[in-house]
DNA sequence: TGGTGTGAACCGATTCACAGCA
DNA sequence: TGCTGTGAATCGGTTCACACCA
């Protein structure tokens, strides 16, 4: 312990808990770093290095008993209770996300939607009432939302993020194109469609 | 010139590409790597070193003309054609993503889907056809794709995937949850939505 | 003066290699 | 024997600092 893990340690923790939680072996039985490597694409020096981090429970010889590995990411992670989410802009992308299974699953929960569309305000999708985006300051304090996923258009994405911010969201996952500008204190993650195909298509011509 | 630039170099270039294309300025007028920086969020001395990879086409005291840089990241991320892409899965992500404008006004063009539904092959959405999934491997020979969206479940990812390997697609966007084997030449990226909330509650809880 | 290009210094993450333990 | 934990070595990307040029 003591030092800080890496973003990208951070990144493969989240995908080793994902490993275990759907191995459906028992809790008493064991993993090995070699294995959790192979699974997610990692080397097995690197797994090590990453959960000793948060002391050491591995058993020389044996492994990682897989009950302790559950007890230490869920506590890094909080998988212990639903996470409230907010969700902004109900477009395509937004309907589709808060669709999304892979969300209910991993205790995420969307409680609440906003748009801007007066034939989308006050309808339901999937048990979510979509609510105006004009009242989001004030219908933000009375829920309990800890983190917020952007699906705007580009032009109206800062405008929205400043409205967030200003409402005391702290997270914010975030589908718009383009630079936003957010206080030092606000954790925003990017993702960004036709830069991700871009990347991809740059490997496609440049890497023999 | 020479050496290689890293992935997180390419993925910078992507975003000087947008902000220079999205800034409606002269190909005759100039911006500098200090603009650049602020406007997707890096240093100056890192544009500068970016750019440097591709030979130095910066005017001391001037900055970077727009047409110049305009015509390197074109012509690094061939944009300056449409660039073909498949899609497999048409649940509710993936037609939000047939929807998606941001591929379009990025020169991308989906020009088949795939799913294993008989309620949705044969119809079209956005005037892209569903075909069944049972042909892709034959369908795709008569197509010009060069890349994939993979939007299926978990459950079928891989078996998916496999197919797309066999049939000669080299870059996969994949949404699916999991940690996916490919051939070493074929280039997967992975969106993982639950993960990225993952990352962003850890760093709610865990940074002061 | 203002901004580029770049070697050198820095820094942090990953890998290596091996001691130690069951 | 098998696998963990970890200092040391390595590697590669980022930042610094400054010479140079318009």
């Amino acid at each position: 312990m003591g030092r800080k893990i890496s973003t990208s340690g951070i990144y493969r923790l989240a995908l080793y808990n994902r490993y275990i939680s759907d191995l459906g072996k028992d809790d008493s039985d064991y993993v090995s770093s070699q294995e959790l490597a192979r699974a997610t694409g990692h080397t097995a020096a690197q797994v090590r290095k990453d959960l000793t981090y948060y002391g050491s429970l591995g058993e020389p010889g044996k492994g990682y008993e897989i009950g302790k590995l559950k007890t230490l990411l869920t506590g890094i992670f909080n998988k212990d209770r639903i996470r409230n989410i907010i969700i902004v802009g109900v477009g395509n992308l937004g309907m589709a996300l808060m669709a999304y299974e892979g969300f209910k699953s991993q205790q995420f929960n969307i409680i609440a939607a906003f748009d801007i569309d007066v034939m989308k305000i006050g309808k339901s999708i999937e048990g979510v009432k979509i609510h105006d985006i004009a009242n989001m300051e004030t219908t933000l304090t009375d829920l309990n939302a800890e983190m917020a996923i952007v699906s705007v258009p580009a032009s109206s994405a800062q405008e929205v993020i400043d409205k967030l911010v200003s409402a005391g969201i702290k997270c914010i996952l975030n589908f718009a194109p383009g630079h936003l500008n957010v206080p030092e204190y606000v954790n925003i993650h990017n993702v960004d469609l036709s830069i991700e195909l871009d990347r991809l298509y740059y490997l496609l011509k440049n890497v023999e």
